[in-house]
DNA sequence: TAAAAGTACTTTGAATTACAAAGTTAATCA
DNA sequence: TGATTAACTTTGTAATTCAAAGTACTTTTA
């Protein structure tokens, strides 16, 4: 049990940060918009966790024209996806022990 | 997404109030020490998680002596039952899409 | 019999986190 | 010119988390 807890990040404990993982797993990109509107969030809500998981480390930006728009998108590092893979093995292991 | 991330519930996003959850799903009834030494965890910390899961009715607490020592044991609710199983398929949702 | 240890907490205080609401910048569209 | 879009930042407040210390009562040990 104390080995499965440890594995759990807490970097990602909130839903908000699952969710932002979580579609930068399956997705190389995704942009600023869309993720406010899958996760349905407010901007500033999405902002400050898009920060925190960049300041970890975990995500990446990049910022564009498109058209003459301005676009950004956000990508899991190496280190994110990692991190979060390990995360996701602990949460798999909680699913296990039940039943 | 919207419908997986809004499954997962407030209550347990904390990693102690996972473990005791779902030590608590595992076995019906368990006791304060045998709690704290499976998180690892002080006393203070296990005892303050313990209550908000209390003040949620997700656990209940029965109170006995076992040869002339206190035992205080958990259980979980139906109603805590419920919550952390539907939380579960949240996360078991989100394992999913990840491939 | 005095001190130490066990059981299960509660209290305090400080740090961190979370969030809503409003403000910002700079461009574009009507 | 005024509204809208895009992507934030700032502010302020509330909630959460945790370590550390304190409490109460009993039992064990020296």
């Amino acid at each position: 049990m104390k080995k499965i807890i440890s594995k759990l990040n807490k970097a990602f404990d909130n839903k908000v940060r699952l969710g932002i993982m979580s579609m930068l797993m399956v997705n190389e990109w995704v942009d600023f918009k869309t993720l406010k509107e899958m996760l349905d969030l407010t901007d500033g809500r999405l902002a400050s966790h898009i920060k925190s998981l960049e300041e970890n480390k975990f995500i990446q930006v990049k910022k564009e024209f498109v058209g003459r728009k301005p676009l950004t998108s956000y990508s899991a590092t190496v280190e994110g996806k990692k991190a979060f893979k390990d995360h996701l093995d602990g949460l798999e292991a909680l699913l296990n022990i039940q039943h």
